[in-house]
Formats: C-alpha cells, structure tokens, sequence
DNA sequence: CTGAAAGCGCTAACAG
DNA sequence: CTGTTAGCGCTTTCAG
C-alpha cells in the first residue's frame, strides 16, 4: 500500500476509477498523489479479477497492402475510441501462421477478435477462439464463394457481386463486349467476383462467354507470359481482380505496347490510393476499407457489450469510373468509331 | 486445481514450460490433459508474477501509407519469432495521439515500445515509457533534423542524407541542373532532406541553388497551385519529399501538359511497391523499410534480454533508377540535344 | 464513505 | 520429482 496518500488499496482503486460512493476530497488527494508518483494502474491485474483484457485482437493477411492498412485504421480507430488497444497479427496469407497467431492471442485474452481477409473455415477458427467472440471481415475462405456460407452473424463483406455488377453494366455502356476477368488468389473474393462477372455478362445481350485469364501465383508477382496472352488475345476491357494486379497488368501491357485504354481497357478493384494518381488513372470497385474496419470493431464492441454477436452485413461498394476504361478516340464508345 | 490430471497447479505449470525437472511421463499425461481440456495458460497472470508481458508495443503514424505497412510487416515478423505479441497503436501524424496511445500503452505494461515517424520528442517519450525500453525508427520530431539530436542508443534511421547525395549526383550525370526540392510535412526527414540537397549541390559544379517549393500540408494533399507553379517554372528535376508526394505532383503536372521525364525528371523517397508499375516509373530511394521494422524489434529484445539498449544505427538506403530521370529524346543527358 | 480480506490464474521458493 | 505456500496488482464483497 506504498499508493501513498493514507488510504487503503481500495480507495484508492475506486477514485481513481470515479466510482460515486468516494468522497470528492479523498479522491482529490488520490489523485494527486498518483500523479505525484506517476502511478499507472496495472492493467493485466484488473484484467484478472474483471476478466476482460481491454484488447481487441486483428488479425491480418498482409500488412503491406494499402487497403488492410486502411482497414486497420478504421478498427484501431474504433477501438482506441472506446478505450481498447489492439494486438496486431500479421499471418502472411497463410493457414499455418494464422493458426499460430490465434493461439498467442488467445493466451493473451482479448476481449474479440477479428479475422481479416483469413483463409481459416470460420467454425474452426470460432472454436479456437474459445470464448473471445469473433468477427471476420471479408471471410477468404474458399467455400464462402458467393457469400453463402458466411455465418448469420459476425460476417462484414464489401459487396463484391454488387461492385461487379456496376462493372459490367459501365462496360457495356461503353461499348465494350468482349470482357474478361484476370484472376487473383482463389480465394472467395476471387471466385465471387469471376462468377459476378459471368452471371452479369449472362443477363446483357448482345454477349460473349467470359474470359478468364489467371490464376495468380499465391501472392506472387504475374509473371511476362501473361501480359503476353493478352496482347495477343486483345480483349476488349480486362477486369482485375485488384487494383495491384491491374497496375502489374497495365506495367506489362506497356512492354507489349498495348495502351490503357486506348487498346484497352483495364478496371480494378480496392481503390487504393494510387488508383486516382495513376497514369492512366484507374477505374475501380471503391471498398469503403476503413469503415470496414470501424464496423468490425464495433460490431466486436457491442458483442462484447451485449452478449450476442450482431448479424453479419454487408457494405455497398462504390463504381469510380476514371480514365482506364474511357477511350478517348471513341465518344461515348468504342464501337463507334464508325 | 481442476486442471485435471491428479496433480499440483505447480506441477502442471512446470511441464507445460518443460521445464527438466518434471517426470517424462506426468509430462505427457498434464499435456494430454491440457489439451483434451482446451486449456490455454493465462499471459495476464503469468504476467503479473514474472513481470513481463512478452508483448511489444508499436506506434505508427499513419497505417495507410503503404511504407508504414513495410514496418510494421518487419516488426511483427521479428516479435512473433519470438514469441512476442504486438499492441498497434496509430497516432494518425497527431502528437496529442501519440500522447495517448502511449498512455495506454503504459497500462498494458509491454516489454517494449517502438515508436515510429513520431513527432514526440525522444527524452519525454523515454519518460513517458517509464519503465519501458523504448526504440525510436526514423524520429520526426523537428530538433532531429541532420540525425544531430538522435540519442546515441535506441534509434535507428535510414541514412536520408546519404540517399540525397546519390540522387544530386544522378541527376546531375544526367545533365540536369536546375534541381528544386517539393517539402514536406517540415518534420525530421523533409528538413534533413532538404539541407542534404542543397549541401550535395554546392560540392557540384557548376551549380545553381536549390529551389524550394513547399509546404504540404499537414498529411494533406497538394493542391494545383503548387503543381501550376513548378510548370510555369520548368526546374529541370523535381526531387519530392517522398514517393506519395511525387506522384500526386506528377499527376497534377499532367493536367498542365508537362510530361516526365521528357519535360521534367521526378525523383521520390521511399519506393512503395507502386514506384516500379506507375507510368512512368518512378526513381527513388529505397529504404529498407522491412528490415527497420525488423531491427527495431530486434534491438527492443536485446535490450529486454541485456537490460542495456544498443546504440543507435543508421540503415543504408538505395537509389533505384528508373524511367521517370532518363529522358528518352536526350542519349546521356538532358541538355545534349545539341 | 472507507478499510480489511479474499481471490483472479499463475510462478517461485521451499519442503518433502 | 512433486506438493504447499505465498504473492504478483488489482477489484470486490462485506463490515465498520
């Protein structure tokens, strides 16, 4: 009790956590005499006794992409505002490491968890979670192609089907048909957006089949040959599976002097900050990335809160139409050159 | 004592640190056990008796900026090969933030803390920290300006000055002359750039003084005058305060119908990943931004396991050459047009 | 309104 | 090799 102010532990415990039944000069005092001492409450202790830890646990695939960095933000943001810190994991895009990273949070205690991006089943990483509630934002699972595994409750989704849909509909509107998709990761954002594509190209007339160019190596870099085939190939617009691969894509085509969007057309998707300042400028699917982040945090929070995990939603996504998909030899499409 | 294989607390404490002391097979029976219980130690109360908390903390500015997430990436690999866990902290470039965060982070009692880009200056923060070993990763804090203020242990730096000395000198083999410098948010790295420049120009011969435009706007974007200025003033080369910065300038300086590299070179700082796809691409300066992040961490654990916080190190950077300083129409430099 | 005491889950010291 | 005991720093009854 060297708390020095002559009074017991548990006084001083109570003012310095505001509680109403203390009387306001010893709180005073205390207080005080904690700043004197630069006292800081141990929160590991209190952790024990009120089992809860103040910590939200993130785990994340790749902390180098812009877009998680934006999506950290929000929760971190979310978290911070109520008082919680983070405990960051990165698992690399894989199983393993992401397994590794549960199991240290889960000695740790966080209060919630969420899993961004994660290639873990959702039922499997819930049961190692034990009793930390968990949310998982934009589930990459392979069977939660096409959302429709997504658990009813603590699932956030940017809405890729939706962002796809806009896409089409815009190149279509552009004049442009023979479409195709370059693949990422396979993962179920990957296989959501191609088959997006393919269901949407299906309900427009006059159509042709989807192409499909990938897949990625798992976070690797495309190799040339791909850039290659499309040259050959020259598809009318190129729809990437992100704004990455799209810039990797539009480096590549450069070599092959086939212009963006002159010779074609490329979209992406994240809108990541370069997509705006890019040359050409890149028409992309806008992931609202730090709201993502917010919403997952809060909905942990009130999870936490309540008891009762909230149910699982589903962001809008936005089409920004910029200079990639606008061939400025062609007024109004690229048909119609006449 | 219902951790339940018919054997003491302490017991099981020791065989799940396997420790030597303890029989081969309680060993396995308390492992079995454990896990056909789900049991996972608790680090909170593990804590509270050894005093440590084997969790690092890590304060970033800004989680966006895709540099930022090199860091990060690079600590947190380093930490969890050790077992250690990290609280992620964003200062969003605020130091009132950085405050708080620290404030939170004291609470949590880490082993460790790194704080990067902060502009909190380095002594208060040690204070701040208490009892915590602090590392501090290319400190903004103005004073800091030319390294000169850089505590002698615990901070490392990539080497700013020494990549402006190779950038003068590349542009002026490449015939450019009249350089000018775009600042910065007037923190550590702008200033010590900036000063690097123009005492790299005055070595050189014949030289002209550097112009100066500047200033960005806290975090903010540049807005048109800024770019409308540079091509009213054609400098031969622009070397930016960093990458972002360079491509937003270049994307502007479109717009006025200035081309890079034909009309104006444009040098950058940092090389994002998106440096080597943007159109042009861009020549800049390498950090080693992974292996900052990893030698931080590495220096807080040796300093947690030694007591005594190594001395500070300045890390190499690297000039990358590309296409945005080598004019296509001039073979060898700029002004040999003849 | 304040103090004394018990206990959160674990480890360390000390016996056996 | 294993059990008993005390105690890490806090919060929470329960008495005063």
């Amino acid at each position: 009790m060297a708390r020095g102010a002559r009074v017991s532990v548990a006084t001083v415990s109570r003012a310095l956590r505001d509680q109403p039944q203390v009387n306001e000069r010893t709180r005073k005092r205390v207080v005080t005499v904690a700043r004197r001492l630069g006292y800081v409450p141990n929160r590991a202790a209190r952790s024990l006794v009120v089992r809860a830890t103040q910590t939200l646990g993130l785990l994340i695939p790749d902390a180098t992409d812009p877009i998680h960095g934006e999506i950290v933000t929000g929760f971190e943001q979310e978290a911070a505002a109520h008082e919680y810190t983070v405990m960051l994991a990165d698992g690399f895009d894989d199983p393993a490491r992401e397994r590794r990273a549960l199991e240290m949070f889960a000695m740790h205690r966080p209060d919630g968890i969420t899993l961004l991006g994660s290639m873990l089943p959702q039922r499997v990483t819930r049961l190692m979670a034990r009793t930390s509630p968990v949310v998982f934002v934009n589930g990459e699972h392979p069977h939660l192609a096409g959302y429709r595994a997504d658990l009813t409750h603590g699932c956030i989704r940017a809405d890729d089907i939706q962002g796809m849909d806009a896409v089409v509909r815009h190149l279509f509107d552009g004049g442009y048909r023979r479409l195709a998709y370059v693949a990422g990761p396979g993962n179920a954002s990957d296989l959501t957006r191609r088959d997006a594509i393919a269901r949407a190209l299906e309900t427009m007339s006059p159509s042709e089949p989807l192409r499909v160019y990938g897949a990625l190596p798992r976070n690797g870099d495309t190799n040339g040959t791909l850039a290659a085939e499309i040259a050959k190939d020259r598809p009318d617009a190129l729809i990437c599976y992100d704004d990455k691969l799209a810039f990797q894509l539009i480096d590549q085509l450069r070599g092959h002097a086939v212009r963006v969007p002159r010779d074609i057309a490329v979209v992406g998707f994240d809108d990541i900050p370069f997509a705006r300042m890019a040359n050409p400028r890149l028409t992309t699917v806008a992931q609202p990335a730090v709201e993502l982040g917010r919403r997952a945090a809060a909905m942990l929070l009130t999870a936490i809160r309540t008891g009762t995990m909230p149910r699982s939603i589903r962001l809008p996504v936005q089409l920004v139409v910029r200079e990639s998909t606008i061939n400025p030899a062609a007024q109004g499409g690229r048909r119609s050159r006449t």
